[in-house]
DNA sequence: TGACTGTCTGAATAA
DNA sequence: CAGACAGTCA
């Protein structure tokens, strides 16, 4: 018996670890050593004598995929366990199982853009205007739909709107035109995989006694077609393993359904269930952060993290002037602890809500010499010339993907515009022919002129003599194309060409080094891997360098120091999240596994003022801020770049000057504005756990007519606006109006005794 | 007819 | 601050 397999090990890990047979539930907290009791149960099962063949491993991510394949590789060394995403899994078994699936094995996969380009074109075609429906709602539903597995049949049946009718037909005709250019978008692959193994029954049960132990990481974020998958999976052998912890479930917006681990006891009735609960991660204080913050969640287990680490640093929530003052700060406090040799650049990491908020700490940092990598933002693949060149390469695999056509042949420009090419999809679709295969056909193609039916011909062409060189090596192939295709040297010519010829470069070395890692070397191959890639995945925790994410993409990781920025109402929670309780709680959700992510020093952060569009606007510190019952360090002015900013909270005087021109009892206002320390516990938030909290004052709507309440500045909850200020309060009685200056809603004008207002303080 | 430029609008999270 | 679109020039 290898002993490093149950050494150091729980009493309650070591559980999870030796069960063998039969299905298990791991509900583990954040820090608790989740990823350590997966690998070690693997390394348990090959030590048994389960083949390695036997045991399946699905991931959310790649990179969780490859850590857990190091650490494995380690208990044992060579084994051969399968380890990787459920999309990775689906495409490997819709190329193996294509014919069974109906599908051509060269399949593409479309990302979100090439989607949306695929409904743009749909949509245009049955004359369904794009102004008032937009693509990307239809794209949304579509998604939705799919993540559901909700077929398109199925999916009019329901339809009871308008709206639902016309997504309807165009979901419907989105599949006829996918399945003909033998293109699958990221939900098709775990769709038709579900669907293959529902219909075929004896493919689905020699599957299912083949992949004897599976184990599913982050079940609480799986949706209801992987859950099929796995359902389907383990009927006659079910040692499924699922470990997860439905607090940190942030993926409700794509189709995760929490409820598939809250119903895992009733799906299997013998499981065993396993609790983690011991956090080996983070101190004290960030744990009771942690705790604090989740217990305001009314739809949760209840569940306490422990630790016996000592209470360490306390979390610290901080208040700036504005945006460019915290990011300075940041990158100023980094630098600082560096500099002392307290910490490295790899020790740190900063997390947002939004990926457009990088930027600015981007800049920051560049400022400060600090190095750093950004692991969202314009991911790499999504770069323009990076998808300028797989469209090649895709339409290479793939001569029937019409999108790739349609994109490599305007780039570079061809002399081929709109007019010709709308002349030619329209003859191609009359003649059951690609696109590709029109072009070639161009002598034939009427009413253009000369110059455009060369370009296209000779467009054609390239990939007639492309298409005779699939066996020279994948690097050598990408070389020929952007160079033969005229691509290099145009874009060389571009704006930021240089970069942009950079990163072509380093897909020519991806590629290579794909094809010397992998044992299947085909350009297919190559495309999906590609397109299930991330930015995540490039991520390099040894890199030294200070990591910036979204709190999406921060999930799984640990760092000593973390930052969380822009801790505002309409950025967390965000704005689109106002309306349900549920997205609310999932946006509590995700400050959760922000906070959990930190080891040792744990900062949060707001700014009173934001640029927005170009406009600055006021903002509100996140109600979050308040469930942590953490007292907030004014930190703006700190830099002195900006002036002198009033301590009281320049914001409001901000509302009064630029709203109107009433300013009276400001004083009372900064007053009560300067310390979020208050539990506001909103209506929405915290009628759950947290309830009992002292100082919890919550005035309900009703309260309002008796208005000493309504003093200009109060600050106020509104359900459809969010938080806002009163401004202004104008006339007597009934008819007494208070005027609200909300943060993205401007201001607004109620009837103070019907005004749903909910009272702040 | 294609390519380019200026203006406008509208903005989340990800495999 | 970017992508979509309309308008203009060649």
């Amino acid at each position: 018996m290898n002993r490093a397999i149950l050494d150091a090990l729980t009493p309650e890990q070591k559980e999870a670890v030796t069960h063998i047979e039969g299905p298990l539930l791991v509900l583990a907290g954040p820090g608790s050593g989740k990823t350590r009791v997966i690998t070690h149960r693997i390394a348990y099962l090959l030590e048994q004598g389960i083949p390695d063949h036997q045991i399946l491993g699905i991931t959310f991510t790649n990179k969780a995929a490859r850590e857990m394949a190091d650490r494995l590789d380690r208990l044992v060394p060579g084994h051969q366990v399968w380890l990787g995403t459920f999309h990775k899994f689906c495409v490997r078994l819709l190329r193996r199982y294509a014919e069974r699936a109906g599908i051509d094995e060269n399949f593409v996969i479309y990302d979100t853009s090439d989607r949306q380009a695929v409904i743009k074109q749909v949509m245009d075609e049955l004359g369904i205007d794009r102004t008032s429906l937009a693509p990307k709602l239809v794209e949304t539903m579509i998604s939705r739909a799919k993540n559901d597995f909700i077929l398109p049949k199925q999916f009019a049946h329901r339809a009871s709107s308008p709206l639902e009718e016309a997504v309807a037909k165009i979901y419907n005709r989105y599949e006829t035109l996918m399945r003909e250019q033998n293109a699958l978008d990221f939900d098709d692959l775990l769709v038709l995989a579900a669907t293959l193994l529902a219909d075929d029954q004896q493919l689905r049960s020699t599957l299912d006694q083949h992949l004897r132990f599976i184990l599913v990481d982050e079940y609480q974020d799986t949706n209801e077609v992987q859950y099929r998958i796995v359902r389907l999976l383990s009927q006659d052998e079910p040692h499924l393993c699922v470990t997860g912890d439905p607090d940190q479930s942030i993926y409700g917006w794509r189709g995760a359904n929490i409820k598939n681990i809250l119903r895992f006891e009733r799906d299997y009735p013998n499981c065993r269930v396993v609790r983690l609960e011991q956090n080996f991660r983070s101190t004290a204080s960030i744990l009771e952060a942690a705790n604090q913050l989740i217990r305001h969640n009314r739809m949760r287990k209840r569940k306490v993290l422990r630790t016996t680490k000592p209470k360490g640093q306390p979390v610290a929530v901080r208040c700036y002037a504005n945006e460019h003052e915290e990011a300075e700060a940041i990158a100023a406090e980094i630098k600082q602890a560096v500099t002392d040799g307290r910490r490295t650049y790899g020790d740190f990491a900063i997390f947002c809500r939004i990926g457009a908020l990088t930027r600015l700490l981007e800049r920051a940092l560049r400022a400060q010499g600090v190095p750093y990598q950004i692991l969202s933002g314009v991911a790499f693949f999504e770069r323009m010339e990076i998808k300028d060149v797989l469209a090649y390469l895709r339409l290479l695999v793939n001569p029937r993907d019409n999108v790739s056509f349609l994109r490599a042949i305007k780039s570079p420009p061809r002399g081929v515009g709109d007019t010709t090419l709308k002349r030619l999809t329209e003859w191609a679709d009359a003649l059951g022919l690609s696109c590709l295969e029109a072009a070639a056909r161009a002598d034939q193609l009427p009413g253009i002129r000369p110059a455009q039916r060369n370009a296209l011909r000779a467009f054609a062409e390239l990939f007639q003599r492309w298409r005779q060189q699939t066996d020279r090596p994948l690097a050598e192939q990408i070389r020929a194309i952007i160079d033969e295709s005229g691509y290099l040297q145009w874009v060389a010519h571009q704006p930021e060409g240089e970069e942009r010829q950079a990163n072509i470069e380093e897909l020519v070395t991806a590629a290579a080094e794909f094809e010397e890692e992998t044992d299947s070397r085909t350009l297919a191959d190559f495309l999906a891997t590609s397109a299930l890639t991330t930015d995540l995945d490039r991520w390099d925790p040894e890199q030294g360098a200070v990591s910036l994410m979204t709190l999406h993409a921060a999930k799984g990781l640990e760092f000593p120091v973390v930052y969380i920025v822009a801790v505002e109402e309409d950025i967390l929670p965000h704005a689109r999240s106002a309306d349900s309780q549920e997205q609310l709680e999932e946006e509590r959700r995700l400050l959760f596994v922000g906070i959990t992510r930190a080891q040792e020093e744990l900062y949060l952060s707001y700014a009173r003022e934001r640029s927005f569009r170009g406009m600055v606007s006021v903002t509100v510190p996140s109600q979050f801020l308040n469930e942590l019952g953490i007292p907030v360090v004014d930190c703006s002015g700190r830099l002195g770049t900006h002036g002198d900013w009033d301590q009281f909270g320049a914001n409001e005087l901000h509302w009064l000057h630029s709203s109107r021109p009433n300013r009276q009892t400001t004083g009372r206002r900064s007053r009560s504005r300067s310390s979020t320390r208050r539990t506001m516990t909103g209506g929405t938030g915290a009628t759950g756990a947290g309830h009992e909290r002292a100082g919890s004052q919550t005035a309900r709507a009703g309260t309002l007519g008796g208005n000493e309440e309504l003093a200009i500045g109060t600050r106020v909850r509104h359900d459809r606006y969010g938080i806002g200020y009163v401004i202004c309060v104008e006339g007597q009685g009934q008819t007494r109006r208070v005027r609200v200056a909300f943060s993205r809603h401007g201001v607004r004008s109620f009837l103070a005794t019907k005004a749903k207002l909910e009272i702040l303080r």
